[in-house]
DNA sequence: AATTAAACTTGCAAAATGCAAGTTTTGTCA
DNA sequence: TGACAAAACTTGCATTTTGCAAGTTTAATT
């Protein structure tokens, strides 16, 4: 049988934050979505060879969910699919723009920091 | 035996996004986040009563993990363990201020596009 | 029609999360 | 002090999500 393709997200409260979350706060939507705004991604083939190496099951579940829920559409049927943003997945930028400013800035893992997180803690 | 609280968390790659995900993008940390920043939240207590109802395990594991990621710090040893955002904590807050932003646009879910979509793709 | 490669499925293992019920710790106060 | 209560934390097990490897289907190309 197939795996039931109509659940709904399941939203945890309605702040907004949470309900963001809810649709793009697993591992791999908002990368998906990455390719997509900045390395102009736009088939299953070229999601798949992204450096993160995303499995094909999970792949296919995202692009679904992520057409489902309108982050993007695809035009071309099977084979020579090629997806492309909607404006709700393009007002994702601004997300993953902070998201990318907070990874550059702390991309030099502090070890020292953990060095002394580590002492302090009974970890 | 005590969980491993040792193991460093994996990147799947050097992107700045991807490795800030694989920091704060599983499905708890950032409402943690958000609890400290705009709601005051300070205590293991205060945290559980958020209405998204996290449950005390993987509270527990987060406040670890941050703490060991160096996004928060506590003071006042068990019993009146008071949580704080570090430096690095409040960074995120223009992630979180996206993030809230998009939420907002979108809070009011777009029913007629689901209901579009349906009937497009064979679902 | 046969080939081929992109798109998608399946089955099972491993990891993350959810839930309910505990136990430990430490401030409070009789 | 020492019993108590409440905060912090643990444990065990069910469920869900993700990971991996190997498939099958589908449609362009020849």
């Amino acid at each position: 049988m197939k795996k039931s393709i109509d659940q709904t997200i399941k939203k945890r409260s309605d702040c907004p934050i949470s309900c963001s979350l809810d649709l793009v706060g697993d591992k791999w939507s908002l990368l998906i979505i990455r390719d997509m705004l900045y390395l102009g991604k736009t088939t299953y083939n070229e999601f798949l060879s992204s450096k993160e190496t995303i499995s094909t099951n999970i792949l296919n579940d995202r692009l679904i969910q992520l057409t489902k829920d309108g982050f993007i559409t695809f035009t071309g049927s099977a084979k020579r699919k090629k997806y492309e943003l909607t404006k709700k997945g393009l007002d994702l930028k601004p997300v993953l723009e902070s998201i990318a400013l907070f990874g550059m800035k702390y991309s030099i893992a502090d070890k020292e920091f953990l060095k002394h997180v580590k002492k302090t803690m009974k970890l």
